[in-house]
DNA sequence: GATTTAAGGTCAACCATGTTGACTTAATTA
DNA sequence: TAATTAAGTCAACATGGTTGACCTTAAATC
């Protein structure tokens, strides 16, 4: 079993890991008069081009209307663009565009580097283990959105 | 090195995991007529007893005003008690009363049950690995305030 | 002892981002 | 044709951040 002390840590650790993880993000943000919530959008959006905006709900778990604030002044500015989905046309597929995708390659790249180097210092091991505690954290119904890492050589050592 | 893909599945996990870590804690503190902010305020006040305000603000990363506005509605509803550090008096030691106690503890258990699962599932190896990377993750500055596991040893329980 | 600094508090205005509730439109499905 | 679904809209409100200005008390320093 795991003692109180072990528990708090994992607690703190994902205060602390949160909160910094979000820093750079929203000092680039900040700098394009843009929120958190535009990053989570635009994140999401580039990670599942063409992605529609009840998809988009459910993944950020928050109101259609506080979703469409944020994403209307997206496009409004010309970070995302709309289409009508062909196969349905009440469905709008979401993309980035050349802006958009380069906010988002800025936004992320901070928080790659911040991973690249964890992960470094961690070691592939260390990394599958946060891979394994931190899926148990997310809702089992959610576990599914996760990407697998795709493959790896011979399998995982 | 990492992929591309492992990172985001990183940056993922993180946001995923965060969620709903918060999920759990919000309904509760929603019953109570609380929000995030006093789950903040009262878990580091719980796990520092005697901490100030201007330590608070550090561990937070909030503004003064920000801080008073929670806090003085903690202490008028009788979960943080303050009283002057007899070493200088300028300074308000905050600990929590027994109510304050027994809401942290409710908030901090539906937190833990969470790890417990997730560590338990992972296996010890694993949540070693979880703190190495998530470890690294936190600013430089910061991960002296993350205590350490403590000693093994026979352990409680 | 006088001055400066530190800890804390306060008032006001504002902003970002979440909420609820009611209602509309257009397109698809039964 | 009727019901359902995807999306959008308007309004009001709550939470928890921000800046800026200012005050009090106590401690530390000159």
């Amino acid at each position: 079993m795991f003692r109180e002390e072990e528990l708090r840590q994992g607690i703190e650790l994902l205060f602390y890991a949160y909160r910094d993880f979000t820093g750079e993000p929203d000092a680039i943000l900040d700098r394009h008069g843009l929120g958190r919530a535009h990053h989570r959008a635009i994140y999401f959006i580039g990670r599942n081009p063409g992605t529609t905006v009840t998809e988009l709900l459910e993944i950020l778990r928050i109101t259609k209307q506080s979703l469409s604030r944020v994403l209307g002044h997206l496009v409004e500015h010309g970070y995302v663009l709309q289409r009508a989905d062909p196969a349905d046309r009440r469905r709008k597929q979401l993309t980035l565009s050349d802006k958009g995708k380069a906010l988002e390659h800025e936004l992320t790249s901070s928080q790659m580097d911040r991973f690249k180097r964890a992960y470094a210092d961690a070691g592939e091991e260390a990394v599958e283990g946060f891979r394994r505690v931190l899926t148990g954290i997310v809702n089992p119904e959610d576990r599914a959105r996760i990407r697998p890492p795709a493959i790896r050589g011979p399998g995982r050592s």
